[in-house]
DNA sequence: ACCTGAACACCGTTCAAGT
DNA sequence: ACCTGAACACCGTTCAAGT
């Protein structure tokens, strides 16, 4: 194992990045080790701290490439009502959820201090997710200024991201998820026929 | 340090809970440690042992404490009118998050396979924090069926959990403090002109 | 019975040395 | 230049041994 030159930095970048993912989505974030990364990938440890300066380095880099898939994931959904792209959206972000439950609580697992320079492009990450939900904001209220639609689409997409974290980090049967959903219904709804409702504060 | 039988085993579990808490407040969550623990109270890391199974042992009842403590700070704001006691009540919480950082963060921290049995009492705890909410839920919506209120104080709770959770784990200044509270305001407002606007589906 | 401290099996990170 | 593997300074947990 481990011949030299045999894979350029950019590779090995990506198989760290690869290896890792698939340790976090088998057996969880708590499991997910340097030394295991480097025997899963057919290298020694040292070879990591080549291409990443080091664990807080590579976890953000995995946190910007699971952002990206949900982002991915979050496409509008075209098939129904305006009104209800929203709600369509916040379920489609539940069952990823769901769905990729270690990798997606890893995205707010405790890590301490990143790296000041980085959490700039990592933050435009979380806003590109955000902007999914801010986008189906303004088709359905085009007069709303910018500030405005941006904070309301941050305040419910927070909201939706707090019931899945509270309701996914028990157990998490069938039976539940569908518990989970019209949680997520039941917010939406209000959220919006609030928004209608409230025309001063606005 | 270290002399024999000069603290009772009640004693002793204290002092550990003491320390940490003491630790996490001051270096943060990922600082802690069972070799810290015992140093800061004058023992031997086997000593822990004795009164907690480890880890994950010593966490959960960690986590209690400010369960407690967050639901003693939550007691409900009197002198103010009762449509806006649940809106008090969300700056409440968002107070004791900004306040109590790192205490309140490793309330959501990711931590492998709590054990069962204990998850059920811990579970009370989080409950009570929710009751806080359920309680200002009741006195508005008197003839509300109890299944409906406890979902919608687990829904708005969460909510506002979210929040939280989006806007201080980033940079916490006084200016941002503002914005985060102008989201509750907005959520909470929302969701309860939402809630008194749509009476078919609840 | 209470508590120690050495031992075990791990960590992340560094870096001289090999090819 | 790329990569190794030993070394360093840590971990959580256990448990024979001391008092």
């Amino acid at each position: 194992m481990a011949r030299r030159s045999e894979h350029s930095l950019e590779q090995i970048k990506e198989m760290v990045l690869n290896a890792a993912e698939s340790i976090v989505i088998e057996q969880g974030f708590s499991a997910l080790t340097m030394r295991k990364i480097a025997r899963e990938m057919g290298y020694t440890v040292g070879s990591i701290y080549m291409v990443f300066a080091g664990m807080g380095d590579l976890l953000i880099h995995m946190k910007a490439r699971t952002l990206d898939d949900l982002a991915a994931q979050l496409m509008p959904v075209l098939d129904c009502a305006t009104e209800h792209r929203i709600e369509a959206l916040a379920k489609a972000y539940l069952n990823y959820a769901a769905r990729n439950f270690n990798r997606w609580s890893m995205l707010t697992a405790y890590h301490a201090a990143d790296n000041n320079e980085t959490s700039d492009w990592y933050r435009e990450k979380l806003n590109a997710v955000l902007a999914r939900l801010e986008a189906q904001f303004a088709l359905l209220v085009p007069e709303c200024p910018e500030l405005q639609k941006s904070r309301a689409a941050r305040t419910l997409g927070a909201g939706i991201h707090g019931i899945c974290m509270l309701s996914l980090t028990g157990r998490q049967n069938k039976a539940e998820l569908k518990e989970v959903e019209e949680m997520i219904v039941l917010l939406v709804g209000n959220f919006m026929r609030g928004w209608d409702a409230g025309a001063d504060n606005q």
